[in-house]
DNA sequence: ATCGAGTATAA
DNA sequence: GTTGCTACTCGAT
């Protein structure tokens, strides 16, 4: 008997000779020794739920009685549990083996009489295990069992009898970065049927290797080998003797195992890196992502997609601008068409490549590095392993996270809805957040506000939740009024004596990231890690919310979601209205207030905050956003009336808060992009109208002039769906499908970039690559008119510079004109 | 002019 | 595979 203590590092399940499924605990231990632990005593099972007043003896003996092939099941618990808060009897039915659960159900469903429903089918073996055994990864757990051989590339295989979560956390994983580098032919995608992997670079812990097959002279600490399979099997060995933890690399999902996995078979060579010597897999549930045995497959791409998106300033997902945003580093420069050029060469200019091949190893591993708290802190938090975690998308995250917490509530999770219903709660929609229309124009002395995590906190404070929904005012909080779908004003009720499952957990939650904020508060720190935790905190403490919505949820509720923005929008009204009794109410938005402070002092609007906190229910609370010197609020096009959602404030710091202009969105050219920040931040900073108006004329002769450099001239337009659903075809479809032609590989979610050309006819002839034009081929016309005009043309008449101009007809050339034109 | 499709952003 | 709100361009009519 051994007993032992140990921090799951991946987990998953294998089938004995006997059918039986025997969970393996891939990990460390606490002196750091490589193990497995195999758990033979968890069996499957999912619920049936009786309808009321059924012979549950009956029918469990029937149950026991299903079989078919090779499937069965193997025992029956009568369980009180939960749905939504009620309390019901249900059957825990456990079967022989994990592909069972979905074949039993199906079977007692159709077969046995006064089965209602089942539950719990779809929940995955081994994330069912976590669950049940309350076991999280990366966090210590506790084992006995006997230690027996297997041929895996670890110190010991215990045959686990008890196995016990602890509390303590592993800080950090020994992790293995790679990429590879393939050859291509000029213009050509590489095609991994044909293309060469031509080298392989891994970086970790004071480790890094370039293993390429031809021999050269290079300054860079290269590994030679003869051929690609060579190659191949050198990549093996490294990671064998590095014992990594967790191996991660950037796109690696996409591209670097796919071509790894079809290079091995083309040249007939294992790629067994796996810690029981198995493959990398493409993984059957989750299309897309690699698995690989007992080592978590970390693709940080798919992290920064799912999580970082929002909190990170970058104009693409691609390795270059995430590690710039994160690491101020670049990735090496190199043409990518010359690369299979310079392999033919034999030269030694190929030393180039493995440079370069090596430094995006090293990006990988520092962005690993970078990245690793969150991640590791992520995955506890849900509790579900490192390489699904990471690949999970918000509303998934939430939805594990509340799956998790069924158990404390004794809850069956509620099923996922099928095609039809799925349909059917499409088809219903419910208002959202108010958004204050603001009078354009300059202002001076703000204080902004906002509800620390409204909906959230609306939900705790009025136990929102699809169980404590009820049909009797009795006990219970009643919405603000709102409208239904018959254009009916109705409330909804929520029972306060119930305890509201996602409340609690929400309250958690909240609670975690308060603490967050306080730490980021205290030690002034500008720490991406702690602000990346607090914002990973609010957005999955917000997507609960919308995932009442959603309607594909397990937990949708529509009457949750709608009393939720009702809610919103009485509070926020409600502020509004108290603000304008002694301040100028500027703007608002979903969840925060900005007022004019006016002849008022900074005392006076925290007073009034005040006033508001002693109005709101625990749990709500109105905060200081900021103090602000300047805002610039803007009419729409051609329109008098201000923008919703469009404004610059200038803080007490000098710095710019943008929201909403084109100066941040995608698809206007950097060009246009550029003049309008720098006019706001001329008019906002230096106060001077004329200067701008000066700058934007200046750069209007440029571009006559076609001294602006073409690259400015490059918008970005995404691919938000196939190429052949598109009914009407903008500029970038246009040049999508040239592309297309060409060979290029594009689909749903590329950037296309291109350039408006000089020329007659509508735009999308005109839009070519950037690549295939002239220096000096842009349409100086098209920019100055759709482009920097559009973009701080109301601008300028906001503060009243060229004010009726609007009215005149054929303003654009008139404005045209005024700059010089 | 006006409309629908399409893209993107704020919260 | 979170929601709803808003503003804008381009192409079609």
């Amino acid at each position: 008997m051994a007993d032992i203590q140990f921090y799951p590092i991946d987990i998953d399940y294998t089938t004995t000779i006997f059918g039986k499924a025997v969970i393996r605990l891939f990990g460390r231990t606490l002196d750091n020794k490589t193990i497995c632990c195999l758990d033979r005593n968890f069996e499957p099972y999912f619920y049936a739920i009786p309808e009321e007043g059924a012979d549950i003896e009956k029918i469990s003996s029937k149950i026991m009685g299903c079989k078919e092939d090779d499937s069965f099941v193997t025992s029956i618990v009568i369980e009180p549990k939960k749905t939504l808060g009620n309390a019901i009897t249900a059957l825990k039915v456990y079967v022989n083996h994990p592909k069972d659960v979905p074949i039993m159900s199906r079977l007692i469903k159709e077969s046995i009489d006064g089965i209602k429903d089942t539950q719990e089918t779809d929940i995955l073996f081994v994330r069912r295990y976590l669950i049940s055994k309350g076991i999280t990864p990366l966090m210590m757990c506790s084992a006995s069992g006997t230690i027996i051989k297997e041929d895996f590339n670890v110190s010991f295989v215990l045959d686990t009898e008890k196995i016990n979560p602890g509390i303590e956390s592993i800080d950090k994983l020994k992790v293995l970065c790679f990429d590879i580098e393939t050859y291509a032919s000029e213009k050509k995608y590489p095609d991994s049927r044909i293309d060469p992997i031509i080298s392989i670079a891994l970086y970790g812990d004071n480790f890094k290797k370039v293993i390429t097959w031809k021999k050269i002279n290079t300054n860079v600490d290269a590994t030679f080998v003869n051929s690609e399979s060579e190659l191949i099997s050198e990549f093996v060995k490294s990671i064998k003797e590095y014992q990594p933890d967790c191996i991660s690399g950037y796109f690696t999902d996409g591209f670097d195992f796919p071509y790894l996995i079809e290079r091995s078979k083309v040249n007939n060579v294992s790629l067994n890196i796996g810690i029981d010597n198995s493959q990398p897999k493409h993984n059957k549930r989750n299309l897309g992502s690699i698995r690989i045995t007992g080592i978590p497959h970390v693709d940080l791409f798919k992290f920064v997609r799912h999580v970082l998106r929002n909190s990170l300033q970058v104009e693409s997902n691609s390795l270059n601008d995430v590690s710039y945003a994160l690491l101020k580093e670049k990735k090496l420069d190199m043409d990518m068409e010359s690369i299979g050029r310079i392999w033919d060469s034999n030269n030694d200019d190929i030393g180039k490549i493995l440079e370069y091949n090596l430094k995006d190893a090293e990006l990988t591993y520092k962005l690993f590095n970078k990245l690793s708290q969150d991640i590791f802190e992520l995955t506890k938090l849900i509790g579900q392993q490192l390489d699904d975690v990471i690949r999970m998308q918000f509303g998934q995250l939430v939805e594990w996270y509340l799956i998790r917490k069924t158990k404390d509530f004794n809850e069956i999770i509620p099923n996922k809805p099928g095609y039809s219903e799925k349909s059917e709660r499409l088809a219903h929609t419910y208002q959202g957040a108010f958004v204050y229309r603001p009078k354009p124009g300059l202002y001076e002395k703000l204080a902004v506000f906002d509800f620390r995590s409204l909906y959230p906190s609306i939900i705790i404070a009025h136990n929102i939740d699809p169980g404590t929904l009820s049909q009797s005012k009795e006990n219970s909080y009643e919405s603000p009024e709102l409208i239904d779908e018959s254009g009916k004003p109705v409330h909804y009720y929520f029972n306060y004596l119930k305890r509201g499952f996602i409340p609690e957990v929400i309250k958690d939650l909240i609670t975690r990231r308060s603490r967050v904020k306080e730490i980021i508060k205290k030690e002034k720190k500008d720490d991406f890690i702690l602000h990346a935790r607090s914002n990973i905190l609010k957005l999955i403490a917000n997507s609960a919310y919308g995932m009442f919505g959603y309607a594909g949820a397990r937990w949708y509720s529509k009457e949750c979601a709608a009393s939720i923005t009702a809610y919103g929008r009485f509070y926020i009204l409600r502020s509004i209205e108290k603000a304008k009794k002694d301040f100028e109410v500027v703007f608002s938005d979903t969840d925060s207030v900005a007022i004019a402070l006016g002849n008022k002092t900074k005392q006076d609007a925290l007073n009034f905050m005040k006033e508001i906190n002693e109005s709101l229910p625990p749990f709500m609370e109105l905060e200081l956003e900021n103090f602000y010197d300047r805002g610039l609020f803007v009419m729409k096009k051609n329109e008098l009336q201000g923008a919703k959602k469009k404004y610059a404030l200038l803080d007490e710091d000098n710095n710019l808060k943008i929201r909403g202009f084109e100066a941040i969105r995608r698809n206007w050219s950097y060009l246009a992009k550029e003049v309008q920040l720098k006019v706001l931040e001329i008019i906002l900073k230096d106060n001077s109208i004329e200067e701008a108006v000066d700058y934007v004329k200046n750069i209007i002769n440029d571009l006559r002039k076609k001294s602006i450099p073409l690259e400015r001239a490059i918008i970005r337009t995404q691919l938000r769906k196939e190429i052949r659903h598109y009914e009407s075809i903008g500029p970038h479809v246009k040049v999508a499908k040239n592309m297309m032609a060409n060979g290029i590989d594009i689909g749903i979610g590329t950037v296309i970039r291109y350039v408006v050309t000089e020329g007659k006819g509508i735009i999308r002839d005109r839009a070519k690559l950037p690549e295939e034009c002239n220096e000096k081929e842009y349409d100086a016309e098209y920019y100055i008119n759709n482009q920097i005009i559009p973009a701080v043309k109301m601008i300028f008449e906001s503060v009243g510079y060229s004010e009726g101009i609007l009215t005149e007809s054929n303003e654009q050339s008139k404005l045209n004109k005024f700059f010089g034109g």
